[in-house]
DNA sequence: ATTTAATATTGCAATATTACGATAATAATA
DNA sequence: TATTATTATCGTAATATTGCAATATTAAAT
């Protein structure tokens, strides 16, 4: 008990809900946003920015980047994290297709 | 610890993550994705459907409805779920709206 | 009124998530 | 090469989620 059942469901469910989880924290709600609005990005600035401690900051970072969202370079000994805009067409793509296919017929 | 810090998040965050958070487990992508192809909708379906034991699809079901995603009435025993149409709308404007003001401009 | 069928609630075990202190790894700088 | 700054990883505690058996609730049917 405690697990999730993926076996019982289609990998187009299991992907989505996985992707719905990564968005499913403020926190990485409000990275994401962050990110968006720099010119660059250091994590440092995270940090100071969300008021998380460094350690759940990378964390978090780090579920966001299992599921391809974030390209990261590093400039020096800063690291700039940027949103992998293919994949966030995908994302959008995909959340965009699920609820415009949900036709509510009933009641 | 081990509890999510909601205050020092905006209620827009969080309300977004709450939304992602029910449509972050693939039972509940497949309840939805059921109940909108059904005419009506009884909880016994989604437990053939589904594969999980009753009280588990019931939790599910409550879940969604916790956000505003369901509507339910009684026809005699049987319980007819449906999607609410205005609310889904509502969600669907939302994550647009997330989508779209990410906008990426960096590395 | 009993029985039956459908759904909800309770209680609990297993696992996952969130958060952070301590520490490691990495690379620029002195 | 030591120091410093930045990010990652490890270990662990607290809480949340998932799932189900047992039981309660509800209302139709007998």
């Amino acid at each position: 008990m405690g697990v999730t059942k993926t076996h019982i469901f289609s990998s187009a469910q299991n992907e989505m809900a996985q992707i719905a989880k990564v968005l499913a924290h403020p926190a990485r709600i409000a990275i994401l946003e962050y990110i968006s609005k720099q010119e660059g990005c250091i994590c440092t600035d995270l940090v100071d920015e969300i008021g998380l401690a460094q350690p759940t900051i990378s964390q978090h970072l780090n579920e966001i980047k299992k599921i391809g969202l974030l390209k990261g370079s590093f400039e020096g000994k800063n690291l700039c994290y940027c949103i992998d805009e293919e994949r966030w067409q995908e994302l959008q793509n995909s959340f965009n297709a699920f609820f415009t296919n949900i036709n509510q017929n009933c009641c």
